[in-house]
DNA sequence: ATGGGGCTGCTTTTT
DNA sequence: GCAGCCCCAT
């Protein structure tokens, strides 16, 4: 190489080491590595969002630009001059990129682009972004496959819907139709439910569908113990299950959540032709959050990358420090074993990225202090260029009542000072069965709240009815909607009749919608023939008229045809709610149709199936928000709580039991939970609690044994015996249940506890002085405890309030 | 068919 | 502690 090719190829990179200044240096590697299988083990809050756009984006303006070594043939001097004088010249980033556009190498169209995600939100995301990556043309982010592992799999199976057994408009079993299911056929196989419940059958069936092991292979790989199933005899009850299991579904012409990336990976291993068109079309693909895949998901994703030549454009990212769905059939082997498992030329490279935008270093020292304990992973150390930050706050309440109004106080203080808003505190707990005592100190409290996870729109009653019903219209064959929604509202259809329609199917191998519309023809139906036609009359006229509506109309039709509207109005004024619920669900309806371009019930079936809830957490109201570390994944806060660190509940006293690769599961979710905070970390553990009924005295979490002594702002306690706590300062309580500033000083014990001055009480409308606000007029006063709450509009900074023992207020 | 009483069991969640 | 489920009585 002559030294004019060196110095193009030193600019060239110069010039794009500009234009993605604001990634540091891993970062930069990640984006311009694209040809070849890459792992880049993503750290908690290293951008990696960013990487994976920037990336994206990447690929489709400049191709393989940067490691691409070819000079153009008739380089001069003066190129080269030119070259190496823009990357210091005052350029925009626009022209800067546009500059770029020359070094283009083989840049892909976004169709060749496959990106999946496991939520919907994630999608989303990388889609909105890529749309402002390119705000001249739309089409770029429309026509890039962006979706969840079960939409890019849909599409494939809307495409190939026959090739896999089905018929068009098949339905999508959720988690309760399956149960359901389940259930039906462990009744119809004789098997007590004690001896094996619907819920671990069906584990075991999803366990092997992850494994991309069907019915069949299961009955014959029965000796391979690969799952942890104690004997012999459960395994063939669990194959006979399996077996039966799929059947029912088939014969309903529907599919359970797992089915839907079984299915589409099955159909690509089994059918060249069409795995060829895939792999053709796809030159990069893109998997995101890869600690949570499982092996199906990890064999799709080879498959559609294998490129000519065994090589494989395949960009995974993720943390193995933050796998935690397990429970899940996630499997943490997938991205530990990635680089192994891909064999590829060139081979797969590992990136790291380490650097943390998120939070204090002294926040990333514990978290990375606790990881440490971890076997099983591959190490990584967090850093940040922020300097300085707190230690970490230990609380240390007598129980779980004390630790929710610890937390309150603590958060009223910090708003009534005007250091947060609300909305910068979360509250992350590790089971459900905590938020009761949580919330019912926010409710007692002025502070405003909002607990995520409660029962979702989608899994109410009447939401569930009238999809059902809609689901049958569009297939016939659904036969736990079916069941679901015969006799709601009541239509004398009985589980006798029930059951003789059931036996009639069995034997006909047909669908109870088939032998229900014949009922005449049966004399075991003789008595109930016409409520049974009258039912298949009723479902098929409502399908004759669907061409003809607009599909709002037809679901308001169908509310009115089938009773059910009239059932709730006739329930009186409590199912008031029901019927706005109802109302709700045809909004949503209408928005779909506003977004298609030919808007249909199968489709909308479809995304309702595969879409829950629509972005649940909303960061803009300015309220603390209370949820599980699980949903917390993926999300940061300025102020972070985390009560309940005490064994037998983080650890699990069942995680415990279950042994160390479930503590080290454990142990992430721990790390995960510390790097959701930004600015301050408060850990709690109360000295007993009361859980399910029951109360323990559990000592602290062996993860706050884990974080270094010197990370921790420790309350004045010695070691817990039997959950006797040393207290430190004497509580003393309000009448409204507070427990004001005492349950904050034990927390700020090495700092000098807030003085307690001279409450000056202020009535509404004085004027005051405040050090940091400056003058303001009192709204309202309100008593809190032992303490006053203010509300001030000041002049200039707008209405706060605040705690009269720690607004240094003057009057003027 | 419906509702009340007693019993169980019970991390974590998205698709 | 409580929700959800089964069973039995009406």
């Amino acid at each position: 190489m002559t030294d004019i090719q060196k110095r193009y190829l030193t600019a060239k990179r110069a010039l794009f080491d500009r234009y993605y200044a604001r990634l540091n240096e891993r970062q930069r590697e990640a984006v311009y590595h694209i040809n070849g299988p890459l792992l880049i083990l993503a750290g908690a809050g290293s951008g990696k969002t960013t990487v994976l756009v920037e990336r994206i984006a990447y690929i489709i303006r400049y191709g393989d630009a940067y490691r691409n070594n070819a000079v153009p043939f008739d380089i001069g001097e003066r190129d080269v001059t030119a070259l190496e004088h823009a990357a210091t010249a005052d350029m925009s980033r626009e022209e800067l990129g546009a500059l770029l556009g020359q070094f283009a190498v083989d840049p892909c169209p976004p169709w060749r682009i496959l990106a999946i995600t496991f939520t919907n939100k994630a999608a989303g995301e990388i889609k909105a972004r890529i749309a402002a990556a390119f705000p001249q043309d739309e089409t770029v982010s429309r026509d890039i496959w962006a979706g969840t592992f079960h939409s890019v799999c849909m599409r494939i199976l809307r495409r190939y819907t026959a090739e896999v057994g089905l018929q068009a408009g098949f339905s999508v079993y959720d988690t309760d139709d399956a149960k359901k299911a389940m259930t039906a056929v462990l009744k119809d196989l004789n098997i007590d439910e004690k001896v094996l419940s619907a819920k671990s059958a069906l584990a075991a069936v999803s366990r092997a569908k992850d494994h991309l092991i069907g019915p069949e292979e299961f009955e014959m790989q029965i000796e391979n113990d690969d799952f942890g199933f104690v004997d012999d005899y459960r395994k063939k009850q669990i194959a006979k299950v399996y077996s039966a299991y799929q059947t029912r579904l088939r014969r309903s012409n529907a599919l359970d959540f797992d089915d839907i990336i079984f299915y589409a990976t099955r159909l690509l291993q089994q059918n060249e032709g069409i795995c060829a068109l895939y792999q053709n079309q796809f030159r990069y693909v893109l998997v995101d959050e890869y600690q949570d895949t499982n092996y199906a998901q990890f064999e799709l994703t080879r498959i559609l990358s294998q490129m000519p030549r065994e090589t494989y454009n395949l960009m995974v990212v993720g943390d193995d420090d933050q796998s935690i769905y397990k429970f899940r059939g996630a499997d943490i082997k997938i991205i530990l074993g990635f680089t192994e498992k891909i064999k590829s030329t060139p081979k797969a490279e590992i990136i790291r990225l380490e650097q943390n935008y998120r939070s204090t270093q002294p926040i990333l020292d514990a978290a990375n202090a606790v990881i440490a304990h971890n076997e099983t992973r591959r190490p990584k150390t967090l850093w940040t260029e922020r300097r300085g930050g707190s230690r970490i706050h230990v609380l240390n309440p007598k129980d779980q009542n004390e630790e929710a109004r610890a937390i309150v106080d603590i958060i009223q203080q910090k708003v009534a000072n005007g250091e947060n808003h609300y909305r910068d505190f979360a509250v992350l707990f590790r089971v459900n069965a905590q938020s009761n005592a949580l919330e019912q100190g926010f409710a007692r409290s002025a502070v405003p709240y909002r607990m995520l996870g409660g029962v979702r729109f989608s899994d109410r009653k009447e939401i569930r009815d009238l999809v059902a019903y809609l689901q049958v219209i569009n297939n016939h064959a659904d036969r736990e909607r079916l069941l679901r929604i015969i006799n709601e509202p009541r239509r004398k259809i009985g589980d006798k009749t029930l059951a003789a329609v059931a036996e009639i199917a069995e034997a006909e191998h047909t669908t109870l919608f088939e032998v229900m519309a014949r009922a005449d023809r049966y004399i075991a139906l003789a008595r109930s023939a016409d409520t049974l036609k009258g039912f298949t009359a009723l479902i098929e006229g409502l399908s004759a008229d669907l061409p003809y509506a607009k599909l709002d109309e037809f679901v308001e039709e169908v509310l009115d045809r089938t009773g059910y509207r009239q059932m709730i109005k006739d329930a009186g004024e409590t199912e008031a709610e029901r019927l706005d619920n109802l109302e709700e669900f045809v909004s949503n309806v209408k928005e779909y149709m506003n977004g298609a371009e030919a808007p249909t019930l199968t489709e909308f079936l479809e995304i309702n199936a595969l879409v829950a809830d629509v972005d649940r957490y909303d960061d803009t109201a300015d309220a603390v928000v209370l949820m599980t570390i699980h949903s917390a994944k993926g999300l940061e806060f300025p102020q972070v709580f985390l009560p309940g660190f005490e064994e037998g509940i983080f650890p699990g006293m069942q995680t415990v039991m279950a042994g160390p690769a479930e503590l080290e599961e454990e142990r992430r979710l721990a790390y995960v939970a510390i790097t959701r905070a930004k600015d301050e970390l408060y850990i709690a553990h109360a000295a007993s609690r009361m859980l399910y009924g029951r109360t323990m005295p559990n000592p602290p979490s062996r993860f706050l044994d884990e974080i270094p002594p010197e990370l921790l702002q420790q309350p004045k306690t010695t070691k817990y015996a039997h959950g006797e706590t040393a207290q430190a300062a004497p509580r003393r309580y309000g009448k409204t249940g507070f427990s004001a500033p005492g349950a904050a000083e034990r927390i700020t014990v090495g700092r000098p506890a807030p003085a307690a001055r001279p409450t000056v009480t202020f009535a509404p409308g004085d004027r005051v002085h405040h050090n940091n606000f400056g003058d303001g007029l009192v709204l309202s006063v309100q008593r809190m405890g032992a303490d006053y709450l203010y509300e001030i509009a000041f002049d200039t900074v707008g209405t706060k309030r605040m705690m009269a023992t720690y607004a240094k207020l003057t009057k003027l």
